[in-house]
DNA sequence: TATGAATGAGAGTTCATTCAT
DNA sequence: TATGAATGAACTCTCATTCAT
């Protein structure tokens, strides 16, 4: 019997955590796959039966459990969406900001750290879901919905926060929002995208971006 | 006599002036609709089939003038990788630098200025570069060949200069270089990429910019 | 149940016994058709639409049991080459001499006999043999390994046999074996390629012909 | 002016004289590359625009001159025909026998060296001649006109003219015909095309055939 | 549930031929 | 006469999807 030893992708428990239904092992295989195609030669460039293959599966297989390609793709991608950005979502945000949080330098650190590391862990799923983005609507949706409605909402509270707190100055919200992101974004682009071959020290290239972003909204 | 009436749009007469050899009327339509469809639809997924429809010619008038569908997209992205980051590789930079640029807030300012209005005109064939970089892999190399080694060179010879003079910080280059794209990057992302529709003031929101990069990494 | 009741034609059970691995109806259906538009057309002006077509079968199917076109063409005349040699290729021919071929006349008797039956079986694809080898590298390489080394020498076994035995003129073996393999060759191109049609008594022509290289070639 | 000094090559040179109107330059060189590029791809395989290039003539010229492809192939391949099977279609063919050839051997050895040296000037056309009459209707025509209706008609003639002189055997004359024909052929067949790297005393071996046809259609 | 042979629409590409210049 | 851009039909081949087993 072929029992599945080696452990899973984070990323892959990550979802296993997500479903409610059981996924049998030839789901996990072709999703394991699927990840790898998908990540590797984008969406389009993928063919389901390379995809059967690599996952050791016949070709039907993959219709039995997801109706369509796209469908995989999207069974793989949604649930990440929620959990990359899950963090900015708590329910009583303002408690944990008062009581977690007491700067925004605080703030800031938790956020770089903990998200860098998601990120990593979710790398491939991560890379498909930006190159999909623009061409999915499915996905833009989801995206908008998260982004737009959730995020900018939840971080235009925290900005507001420190901003009357005296800590950062009095930017507008979505300017001091966009910095914020741009920084972040951009270290993890940077080193996980396009260098990640480069040797670099995460914990000081993370301070770095602190002070760098601290001093750019400091007030004074 | 068929006249071509309608002014080109801007990237197309660049193209122009790149090429050596005459491009026909019907190869113009070619690449008007090439670089509409792939954007639209990102290169794997779109069809020549699509692309000779819009550009109303026969198919096979695109495999006369591109030996493969590879070759044309090349043929449209090549030729942009060096103009996006052409500003940046003059000869005598240095005497640039003097001249033009006393302090590193009007070097910011005329770099941010000129490449975002540059990013707006070549929009959809930078969105298409984005898109096929991780695909392409002549596309990686020109861009490495590009980025990796002119553009940083280039840069570190400017954080550097200012850093001499004493306005920025000694923040490691690279880093300094990081927060500076990222910033710029980000800019161009969201307000010519995620949000293209939302009004905004973009002299503004490049004076903001400035002003946080330059905080950021100011000395004192 | 489909059953396939027509007797198959005598090349494709041979075939059949070539491979090791079961064919499904619609493969025999896909060789049967390919064997005849080949055959009829030569393989370059051969579409394996119309294979597809005259097969019964959609035309993707073809390539899912063969990569391409030219994989279908030598999957079809590779087994053939050997088959159609293989009769000289015994392992202890000397025995078989001795026992079998007491004269020259018995061996040339028997091999003209044998030949020709075989080549009346499988002349569709003998056809397509003779056309393409000039063109197909692989099926060159292999006539060239089959005729060159293994054919080849053979023969000069025999010759030099039968010339010991003083039943041969003492011609140089090379141009011996041309003479016989000439006239035979020439039996079988008149007879069965360029005159199908014609009425001809097989048994007759063949002695003829035994007889004329036997006067040709016998010492005395 | 561009000259053409280099010599032509001799099928060319004898097509020239065939045709009553001008060759114009170019149409020297579209012949020249067809036959080239006929010959090694075979006519199916050839691309008209592979010759335009090959020809250094724009591939609208091909046209210009030979209303189709197969048009081109006609033009070359017909004229041969006729002069490869020229020499037994004389007039007054009983008279050339009684003077030149006073004996089979005479004409035998006349009708080896020629014919030979013809298909060794003319081996390109050759090839493509005997690649291309199974599939062309118009050549499979010309030449069962040409062979089985004058050439045998004339080579019945010859055999019965030396039987009846006593000089060979009383075989069907159909059956000596095809000896003949199959030595000759095989000859030309194994030197000039299967094994046209292998040097080979030319003399000899045509010696060695006479020999051996004439021991074995000799009477006595 | 899992298979994989079969499908057929559509992909990229080739090519003989046309025609305005 | 010669050109070569343009054509569109036909080509080989791919692929997501279906379905009998």
């Amino acid at each position: 019997m072929p029992q599945h030893q080696e452990p899973l992708e984070p990323w892959l428990e990550a979802l296993l955590h997500t479903e409610d239904r059981k996924l049998t092992e030839k789901q996990l295989k072709i999703i394991e796959a699927a990840v790898e195609v998908f990540s590797q030669k984008g969406y389009a460039a993928a063919s389901t039966s390379e995809i059967a293959q690599m996952a050791g599966v016949a070709e039907g297989t993959i219709f039995r459990h997801y109706k369509t390609k796209k469908d995989l793709l999207l069974s793989i991608v949604t649930p990440m969406m929620g959990k990359l950005l899950a963090p900015f979502i708590l329910n009583n945000f303002n408690d944990v900001l008062e009581k977690d949080y007491p700067t925004f330098e605080a703030f800031l650190r938790a956020v770089l750290i903990n998200r860098l590391a998601f990120a990593r862990k979710h790398l491939k799923i991560i890379k498909i879901l930006l190159q999909e983005i623009p061409f999915q609507p499915a996905l833009k949706e989801q995206f908008i919905e998260h982004i737009g409605m959730k995020i900018l909402g939840r971080f235009q509270q925290i900005v507001k926060h420190f901003q009357d707190k005296g800590e950062l100055l009095e930017v507008p919200t979505f300017a001091a929002i966009r910095f914020v992101a741009s920084s972040a974004v951009g270290l993890f682009v940077v080193h996980l995208l396009l260098a990640p071959d480069l040797p670099w020290d995460e914990e000081k290239e993370i301070e770095q971006t602190i002070q760098f972003v601290l001093h750019g909204l400091a007030s004074k």
